[in-house]
RNA sequence: GCCCGGGUGGCGAAAUGGUUAACCGCGUUGGACUCAAAAUCCAAUGGUCGCAAGGCCUUGAGGGUUCGACUCCCUCCCUGGGCACCA
């Protein structure tokens, strides 16, 4: 007899099922269920004219298996879906092809939801959200009048990002290599009066709470990062009268004129040898009486401000800057005059807009110093070695010459073949100098130079091997470039008389000490030799020496302090806090993120809600006048000025609080601050007395889950929590953190495996994937492709592998179904494919849970090659389980199958079946036997076997007796239920 | 320059200290069915030497730790991403 069995149409199935679920809302969220709840969050997706980009149904597959998975397990699950319909590329859109925005958004969401319903995402479509409807926008306009009320929003005129072809400004995460984030023009720069939202308020919170959520550690990272908390000090300088007489007639008293800066390295205050102002510093215009050269600084300031940060980027490379002449400031902690200079390096943004220069520590005053010829001084040594305890401290240095006749270096050989500088410790009455000088003179002879200067100071630790101590030194190198090879008499003590002077190559010299340096004695001569060598490049004495492999490199680090009057000796973290104390000054935290600007000046987007009274000033829209509805304008376009400035019937208003004329403000809001609230909303979307009900946001808040494009790490994360933390302020949330949990999609690839791009052509459009195979072939293929997190390269062959895999599972569940209807014996309890059934419960549903969708499916897969290979087919309980473990991945032909088993309820809301951890143990083993941790032969016995039974079958092994070749076992591990390894 | 990922067959990838690394899938080769093709099914498929049995080699390169390393540590190379004068 055949048996007839039902033909796999997934055309039909899947339309049939799209609709049921729709029709009959079987995925709506009960507020008043009694299942534990929980709410599954995507990012609701910007709709584009060209329709969804393979990302959506990457990212919005994963949540659905997740969603569906979860309703499984007995959750009340919200999940939904709306549209960030504002915003730019809508607007451009519609330029394009002469059509209004709204009627362009319109279609395209649409074209979005027709597509979403396609892959049969398990939404809850009657909390669907659009932020460019009025009822939503409301309450967008509604928050901003909150964040104004209290201090949060705030205008301010301010250098902006001004996109010459979008006519507008952007945030500064909008500008991407100081070109537009959306069309790639140059960014300009515009002084500009605008709407900006205090984030910086909240920095330390938004820092503070990144510990403890569930999120990936790089997001995390870049959060921290863009947030840039810097823990340093605050310290004003004193502006000294000027000591030249370039403007005598200056009588204004200057001693009140100070400049305060910002530094994280109070520990170096001593080594400060000039300052430098931004060039946008205020105090630069109310110095103008006494700087004699101020024609030259003004030129400075005007050609600085007016480069864009772009263009200061450009020419980072080289240092600029102009001194402030006949004006000197003074170094609170040494009291000396220093130099006051301008320069670009420096920002007005950042702390104060001014800094100490401490070129001995710092890379860029190091490099601003050299160019200008500024004093370097080094206040804090290096530490090197290993610390121990009971160390004798004593002080000393070392020398290393060179004589520019031969272009050799001098260095001390001993019988050991090893290669040393000449050092030796310092004498009472003694300067470091002479002291080195005449142990160089004693040991080598060598006295005749022509200059003799420091070149850097370690504090080292090392051990004296011959007098069997630990010791701890403060250490000075000095570079000595001789005049003639004159030499004295040597005057070697006892156990320096093997000594020998020798000339040699640097990398000689260096390949000599660098083998022996076991207790990290010689650290310090290492640095110091290198340093030396660049010395002595730079001066042009050595010529034969590679600049690039010996190039001068500041020490940045903390240390110990030197040149620091009381304070040296101490090691320089804890300095700092002392130093600041005694000038006066204060410690201080600052942060990188800058406050957000919200203000565009386009058509498309939120009207700011603010109207602006000649009056009254800047005053609120009514709460009970909200909405301020966009108008629909004929013109939209943006000429310069915001478009809605140009409608006379939008822009004139009675003034709330005055009743005279007034104007309403004409720009709109950036649309992350649409999307920085959305979340909220999906918990009571129709509420039209309020932003959210309170009760409901706390029954469905926070977001259990939240799966967002890697694309988003810093600006909507942020902002989000910035946007939730200020309404748990306000008494609205009781939480302080939106999303509990995050997880990224990796981007799918083109076939070439470059960035899918219409201009590259590699291009695939989820609609004709769907066409062709299928939804649920689409779906599952997209997260086979490879781990979620990882990008991967779409390939247009290897979707046959989940196709022809379906096929065959259609086929099993119905064929074993019909087989069963014989009345066929069914695999029974304890057969082979009983424990597939349960090995695969386990698997996919741990699988689901971790994310690891790719091996859910392959897993599923193993499953089914098995069960075929099975004698029996699985009795119709077990098919029914085999068919949920599917619905999460492929829920139309899951459902299908289940319909087909007679059943009439909805899988999602079945229980997920439990496997029985008996049926997954096995009953015998295979045991490794390695030798020597080379596999040699396998064995195969019964669960739990004792450690010596294995380790006797082991030995017993015939491959394994081959493999030793007559050799004792030293030793054998037993690894339970794994393996055995003799070692021989 | 700095900070994160990542490097495994022809390809997508599994395995994150333990059963001779490569599961699952794509592709390829051979076979069955067919007049033929598609579809489907069966078998083979890391490299190398060998008629074979079998041996040797293999997770970017080199060192190290360990009884045992794709997995942990160090150095280097390549690659993707982020930040980039933030004092």
């Amino acid at each position: 007899m055949r048996v007839l069995m039902p033909h796999y149409d997934p055309k039909e199935i899947e339309a049939k099922w799209n609709k049921k679920w729709l029709d009959e809302k079987v995925f709506a969220a009960h507020d008043d269920s009694k299942k534990p709840k929980y709410y599954q969050l995507e990012t609701f997706p910007y709709p584009s004219a060209a329709g969804l980009h393979m990302g959506h149904p990457k990212g919005y597959t994963a949540e659905d298996i997740h969603a569906r998975y979860m309703r499984m397990r007995g959750y009340e699950v919200l999940y939904t879906m709306g549209w960030d319909a504002f915003g730019l590329p809508t607007e451009n859109y519609a330029i394009k092809v002469g059509k209004n925005p709204k009627e362009v958004a319109l279609a395209n969401t649409t074209n979005f939801r027709r597509q979403v319903q396609m892959f049969g995402f398990s939404y809850d479509w009657d909390r669907e959200v659009d932020t460019s409807s009025p009822e939503y926008y409301k309450w967008t306009q509604w928050l901003f009048i909150r964040l104004y009320k209290k201090g949060l929003a705030y205008r301010k005129d301010a250098r902006v990002n001004w996109c010459p072809k979008d006519q507008t400004v952007l945030a500064n995460e909008q500008v991407i290599d100081g070109k537009c984030e959306r069309c790639g023009s140059e960014i300009e720069e515009r002084m500009m009066e605008q709407w900006f939202l205090k984030i910086t308020d909240y920095a330390d919170r938004l820092l503070a709470d990144l510990k403890g959520i569930d999120w990936p550690a790089a997001t995390i990272k870049r959060q921290e990062d863009w947030i840039g908390k810097s823990e340093g000090a605050s310290i004003k300088f004193q502006i000294a009268n000027p000591k030249s007489e370039i403007n005598p007639k200056d009588q204004t008293p200057s001693s009140d004129l100070s400049i305060e800066i910002f530094t994280t390295r109070p520990d170096t205050l001593f080594g400060a040898t000039y300052l430098v102002l931004a060039p946008e510093h205020s105090l630069i215009g109310q110095l103008k009486e006494k700087v004699g050269n101020w024609d030259e600084v003004a030129k400075y300031v005007e050609e600085t401000t007016h480069k864009t940060d772009r263009m200061r980027q450009e020419t980072a490379k080289e240092k600029t800057g102009v001194e402030l002449k006949g004006v000197m400031a003074v170094n609170p902690a040494t009291k000396e005059e220093i130099p006051i200079w301008v320069a670009d390096y420096v920002l007005g943004s950042y702390g104060t807009g001014a800094i100490m220069a401490v070129p001995a520590h710092d890379e860029r005053d190091f490099e601003f110093a050299k160019k200008f010829g500024i004093p370097i001084r080094e206040v804090v040594a290096q530490e090197t070695g290993i610390k121990h305890d009971g160390e004798e401290r004593r002080d000393g240095g070392c020398g290393v010459i060179f004589d520019p006749a031969t272009q050799k270096y001098a260095v001390a050989t001993h019988p050991d073949g090893l290669v040393r500088l000449f050092a030796g410790g310092v004498e009472d009455g003694e300067n470091m100098k002479e002291g080195v000088l005449r142990e160089i003179a004693e040991e080598s002879g060598l006295y005749d130079f022509v200059s003799f200067e420091k070149v850097r100071t370690c504090f080292t630790h090392y051990h004296n091997s011959r007098k069997q101590v630990y010791r701890s030194a403060l250490a000075t190198c000095f570079l000595g470039i001789l005049a003639s090879g004159k030499q004295k008499e040597r005057k070697l003590e006892e156990h320096e008389k093997a000594m020998e002077l020798a000339w040699m190559t640097p990398k000689e010299i260096l390949e000599n000490w660098n083998t022996h340096n076991n207790e990290h004695d010689l650290d310090h001569w290492f640095i110091f030799f290198r340093e030396a060598v660049a010395r002595a490049i730079e001066l042009g004495y050595d010529k034969a020496s590679n600049a690039d492999d010996f190039r001068a490199e500041i020490f940045s680090g903390t240390g110990v302090l030197v040149n620091s009057g009381e304070f040296s000796g101490m090691d320089s973290e804890k300095a700092k806090a002392e130093i600041v104390k005694s000038v006066g000054g204060t410690m201080r935290t600052q942060y990188k993120i800058r406050d957000w600007s919200v203000s565009r000046q386009r058509y498309w987007g939120v009207p700011i809600p603010m109207i602006h009274c000649s009056k009254c000033g800047i005053v609120p829209v009514p709460e009970s006048d909200l909405p301020v509805l966009l108008p629909d304008l004929e013109n939209y376009r943006p000429q310069g000025m915001p478009p809605l400035a140009s409608s006379a019937a939008f822009i004139n208003v009675k003034c709330p609080q005055c009743g005279g004329d007034a104007k309403r403000d004409a720009e709109t809001l950036d649309t992350f601050v649409d999307s920085s609230w959305y979340f909220l909303r999906y918990p009571d979307p129709h509420n039209d007395a309020a932003i959210f009900d309170k009760q409901k946001v706390a029954h469905w808040m926070p977001v259990d889950l939240y799966v967002i494009g890697a694309e988003h790490t810093v600006m909507h994360l942020l902002y989000s929590r910035f946007i939730t933390k200020f309404l748990h302020d306000e008494g609205y949330v009781q939480f302080t953190e939106p999303f509990k949990k995050l997880r990224h999609i990796g981007l799918i690839m083109g076939a070439d495996g470059q960035k899918m791009s219409k201009s590259k052509g590699n291009v695939v459009n989820p609609d004709e994937i769907v066409a062709e195979f299928s939804a649920d072939v689409m779906r599952m293929y997209l997260m086979f492709l490879g781990p979620f997190d990882d990008a991967t390269p779409w390939d247009a062959k290897g979707i046959l592998g989940v196709e022809r895999f379906l096929k065959r599972f259609w086929n099993y569940c119905n064929g074993a179904r019909e087989k069963a209807a014989t009345g066929a014996p069914t695999a029974a309890e304890g057969s082979p494919a009983k424990q597939t059934l349960h090995r695969a419960i386990k698997r996919t549903g741990e699988d689901i849970e971790a994310f690891k969708f790719n091996t859910a499916i392959s897993g599923l897969m193993i499953a089914l090659n098995e069960l075929e290979a099975a004698p029996e087919p699985l009795a119709p309980g077990d098919g029914a389980s085999l068919v949920k473990l599917l619905h999460p991945l492929a829920p139309h032909m899951a459902q299908e199958l289940w319909s087909l088993m007679g059943n009439t309820t909805y899988l999602d809301f079945e229980p997920w079946p439990e496997y029985d951890p008996k049926l997954i143990v096995q009953s015998t083993l295979r045991i490794a036997v390695q030798v020597n941790g080379k596999t040699r032969d396998t064995l195969t016995v019964a669960a739990g076997i004792t450690e010596d039974e294995a380790k006797k079958a082991a030995l017993g092994s015939a491959k394994v007796q081959a493999a030793l070749g007559g050799q004792a076992p030293k030793r054998v591990i037993w690894v339970e239920n794994k393996l055995v390894n003799i070692v021989a």
